[in-house]
DNA sequence: CTTAGGG
DNA sequence: CCCTAAG
């Protein structure tokens, strides 16, 4: 199949509207066989492709479709394109999934359009938007299949009638009653993001696509009533959980998704944490918002590759070039004359035993000194080798060594973890932080030229500093208590994260944390176990917190995000079945969570 | 390594 | 979120 795409371009979502519903309207979609690449202008304007767009598309596709077929692609694009799709992009994917399964991803290609065609207005039903609804209405879509679940969540259905594995979307968010402010909330719930979008419409699809998409199974089964998401019937609810259960489609999905790009090794998918099954919401999320994060990020992928830790021990052919600037050499690298901010530019170091590994120069205690080239700061605790390098310490600071350790420790990354620790215990390395480092710290000392406090606050500086060169987008520092900055990685919750956890919980049960992560957060490297603890207990507090009338809410704590009630509801209702039946050992796996559990578990108490 | 709990 | 203790 050829590659047909149509793509919208965008900024702040101006001009959005009309081309997307142009592209949904069902004249449109009457003659879905080719879509010419357009690029929108603001004012609305449709103007030809660029060949260079095009290229880029094009290179886009390439990118993902290594093992899918060509129609899995196309779909996948055409959903995210057709920005009515939300759920009906998933549902398109698990669809033309269908289709390879059943071995005529070739053939069926030209079904495939005619089943674009019922399940666009079908979605667009589902979304219940005013505006979309006159389309939806005149209904284009065959009558649904039948009992699925309420009237308006077709898209499922229509689908499901070619799949019957699609009992899992139920339902949709709906977002029509909340007001512009309460849709900003909920979208940097969702996405953890600012915008400033102003348009309610705009808004809502973002919003419904981000929970859509990421969140297979929690978000079907909440609505939004009220301003407030509400779960679906309880008997329903409780009957969804069991049916998502045993069929678990997170993992389906994430499995789906992930055989787009099985080049992608750990650490790059990691990098972009938008990985690859991210694609999509990546195309059209990160455009909200003007946030120029899209085209770097996209391009990036392709041009910048972190060079892997093979790369960097193995590749020692250019070293030469860089021997000039060697200033790296351990007599070097304590000199004053370096900036005190330190560069990622990495620079090749030869070992005392012949050994070359690429460093970058750091600033520790003012004095330049080269770490471990690591692209990443990782969360990951330095090695026990760090605590005994920091031991060369003769004077025992207590807390000065615990900053040396922290400071340290953030130059080793889970990726390139081994590199680090492998230098970290040669002896050479060892010497290059003693020496100039400590040997100057050691001089000072004696001097009495840096009293206690200032070491650390020397100390403290550092840190910031080193943190600061470190390319990881996601690191902020806060301002610590004694005025110095502390570095956080910290990487706000979004609403889906949250359902996730929450779904998991109520699969696994709370405290197997490392099963959920691996269930439920398989695509989310960044939250750890521990992670996922923490904020299971501050959702238990939150949710055990009486939730007072949100006015309050709002103006005591407008930065933590605030937790639709009925995911707190869940949160307590999971947080007291589970304390009742603690890790049920034999039944636990597949009952612990679920109403029915409860029901038949309670009977023992 | 994973969990649990304190900070 | 970080750290540590304990299984």
């Amino acid at each position: 199949m050829e590659t047909v795409v149509g793509v919208e371009w965008n900024d702040e979502g101006n001009g959005f509207e009309k081309s997307s519903s142009a592209l949904s309207s069902p004249k449109q979609i009457a003659d879905p066989v080719i879509y010419k690449l357009v690029r929108v202008e603001g004012d609305g304007r449709l103007v030809p492709a660029t060949d260079d767009e095009i290229m880029e598309v094009g290179d886009f596709l390439e990118d993902d479709k290594s093992e899918m077929h060509d129609v899995a692609d196309t779909v996948q694009i055409l959903g995210c394109m057709c920005d009515e799709g939300l759920s009906s992009e998933k549902t398109l994917i698990e669809s033309s999934e269908g289709l390879l399964k059943s071995k005529n991803s070739e053939a069926d290609a030209c079904k495939l359009n005619a089943r674009l065609e019922e399940c666009f207005p079908s979605s667009t039903l589902s979304l219940k938007d005013d505006h979309i609804n006159q389309f939806g209405d005149t209904g284009g879509c065959p009558k649904p299949p039948d009992k699925m679940m309420e009237s308006g969540s077709s898209a499922a259905a229509v689908c499901a009638g070619l799949n019957p594995d699609f009992s899992k979307l139920k339902g949709e968010i709906c977002l029509d009653k909340l007001s512009i402010r309460e849709l900003h909330e909920v979208f940097k719930a969702t996405f953890a993001r600012e915008t400033t979008v102003k348009d309610k419409l705009w808004l809502k699809r973002r919003i419904s696509m981000g929970l859509t998409n990421s969140c297979d199974i929690s978000t079907t089964m909440f609505t939004t009533k009220d301003n407030k998401l509400v779960k679906k019937g309880d008997d329903e609810g409780s009957k969804d959980v069991d049916g998502s259960f045993t069929h678990d489609p997170s993992v389906g999905t994430i499995d789906v998704n992930c055989k787009g790009s099985p080049r992608s090794h750990g650490s790059q998918s990691e990098d972009h944490q938008i990985g690859s099954g991210k694609k999509l919401r990546n195309h059209n999320v990160e455009l909200d918002s003007g946030s120029e994060q899209l085209h770097t990020e996209q391009r990036t992928a392709k041009r910048i590759r972190k060079p892997t830790k093979r790369y960097i021990e193995l590749s020692e052919v250019d070293s030469r070039d860089n021997s000039q600037r060697l200033m790296s050499s351990p007599k070097n690298a304590g000199l004053g004359q370096i900036a005190p901010r330190s560069f990622a530019m990495p620079v090749r170091n030869v070992l005392s035993d012949g050994r070359t590994v690429v460093t970058r120069l750091d600033s520790l205690g003012g004095s330049g000194v080269h770490v471990p080239y690591v692209s990443r700061v990782r969360r990951s605790r330095p090695r026990k080798n760090v605590m005994a390098l920091v031991k060369f310490n003769p004077s025992g600071m207590g807390m000065t060594t615990k900053l040396v350790k922290k400071a340290l420790g953030v130059h080793s990354s889970q990726t390139d973890e081994d590199i680090g620790t492998k230098v970290l215990k040669r002896k050479s390395f060892v010497d290059q932080i003693r020496q100039p480092y400590f040997a100057k710290l050691e001089k000072d000392m004696h001097h009495s030229v840096m009293s206690r406090s200032e070491l650390g606050e020397n100390l403290r500086t550092t840190q910031a500093d080193s943190s600061g060169d470190n390319s990881d987008d996601n690191v902020v520092t806060v301002p610590t208590a004694k005025g110095g900055m502390r570095r956080k990685h910290h990487r706000a919750w979004t609403l889906v994260e949250v359902m996730k956890l929450v779904e998991g919980v109520s699969k696994c049960g709370a405290g197997r944390w490392s099963d959920i992560k691996r269930l439920a957060f398989a695509s989310y490297s960044y939250r750890t176990s521990v992670d996922l603890k923490d904020k299971w207990r501050n959702l238990l507090k939150a949710s055990f917190a009486q939730a007072p009338p949100d006015d309050v809410m709002n103006s005591r704590k407008p930065t933590s995000m605030l937790i639709p009630e009925p995911i707190l509801e869940r949160v307590r209702e999971l947080a007291e079945t589970n304390a009742r039946v603690p890790p049920n050992l034999s039944t636990s796996k597949s009952t612990v969570g679920s109403r029915n559990s409860q029901d038949t578990t309670s009977g023992y108490l």
